[in-house]
DNA sequence: TTCCTTGTTGAACGACTGTACAATAGATAA
DNA sequence: TTATCTATTGTACAGTCGTTCAACAAGGAA
């Protein structure tokens, strides 16, 4: 007799389907639950996967970590660079540290997961990787909109540091919000960074 | 018969020696390992007594991690105001700042440990009060030097915020060179910090 | 249709976890 | 000395963990 309702036991998807689907998957369980959602059971469950794929996928915990971070961090600079826009260089940089404050960054869940990557830095060498790429990137994406808005070259080495600094006061706010129990208003922070960025314009070259 | 070399199974110590004891050998424990080392056995081994009685001094894990928390802040900032010294309100600002880039602080491991109280300030209440005492004692304290160095009292609404930003610059700038493969030289942090001083004190009451 | 590749399953393994708890022994008071 | 208190021990328990691996099945090729 035939099948008609014959359940299929699984949806065999291509590769780079199942790869991007498990990543995703990791990322919710992060945000969720921090370093308790990293487990093969419960991202295999948030993923309608069984144990075993991941293991398939990446060789070990440590490299979908890694894979994962790469993928939040490049998705975050991306969103970030889009919303400062392609207008005068002066409000892309604003409007860059505005979206900073935005929804997407400025998120319990997002710390609490970025929190995993940071420790986990430490542990695996794959992980640290990603955090030098990534961290890398951004801080380039923020010195280069910071030679624009002042019309000199990104070159000049102490940009570099310029760029450090606002990177760090971007984290540290980062942080402080997500942790507090009553946090500063979202546009209170921006505020901070604008000020910041008047007191940049108006300085010298030379600082 | 005698037994002169008869050996002590045990030392009993006083319920406050103990427990500090068990918080200094968590703390070394959070130190090197990170969250792995935060178990059971591994403190106990640390601390050179056996598993159980953790938690006769600790009611849980959350507890001992709060504790410990509590303890590492407390050291650290008083360790920075006795660096501060007690000359001028300018110096004592600036010497607060130098000390947080020294080897107390500026260390991957004391980052490691802190970076876990941060990932349990998500899940346990008793870190996360601990964390908001720690934080705020940490914030009040960098507002008055501030309010002292510019000679205005520190209860300005206004000052509040500067000190949130500082205290920002400094945590983002610790964590970026914790983590960084190739960090910034540690007086390149001071140097950062100083110049926003520079800045802060050049700058308006009511900024 | 039949074959083959490989995405997918789920049980199994040994190691580790936090906590509970009855038993032990050091210290102090009577 | 003896009795009492409690700091301390170490086993036990019920879980969870990451990873391995033989078996299964979906989908395309022949």
């Amino acid at each position: 007799m035939a099948r008609p309702d014959k359940r299929r036991d699984f949806d065999r998807l291509q590769p780079d389907a199942r790869r991007a689907a498990l990543i995703e998957a990791t990322l919710r369980c992060l945000r969720r639950e921090g370093r308790d959602g990293l487990s093969a059971r419960r991202i295999g469950a948030e993923a309608g996967i069984s144990i075993g794929l991941i293991n398939h996928y990446f060789p070990s915990k440590d490299d979908l970590v890694a894979a994962a971070y790469e993928t939040l961090a490049e998705r975050q600079l991306a969103m970030l660079l889009e919303a400062a826009g392609d207008g005068d260089p002066v409000a892309r940089l604003r409007g860059f540290i505005a979206a900073y404050f935005g929804p997407e960054i400025l998120d319990r869940g997002v710390l609490r997961a970025w929190i995993v990557f940071w420790a986990m830095a430490f542990e695996s060498e794959a992980v640290r990787a990603a955090h030098e790429r990534s961290n890398g990137a951004f801080q380039a994406a923020l010195r280069d909109l910071m030679a624009d808005a002042r019309g000199e070259p990104g070159e000049i080495p102490h940009l570099a540091g310029r760029a450090t600094e606002l990177s760090a006061l971007l984290d540290g706010l980062w942080v402080e919000w997500c942790l507090a129990e009553t946090p500063f208003a979202p546009d209170e922070g921006r505020a901070i960074c604008d000020r910041w960025i008047d007191r940049f314009l108006a300085s010298p070259i030379t600082d």
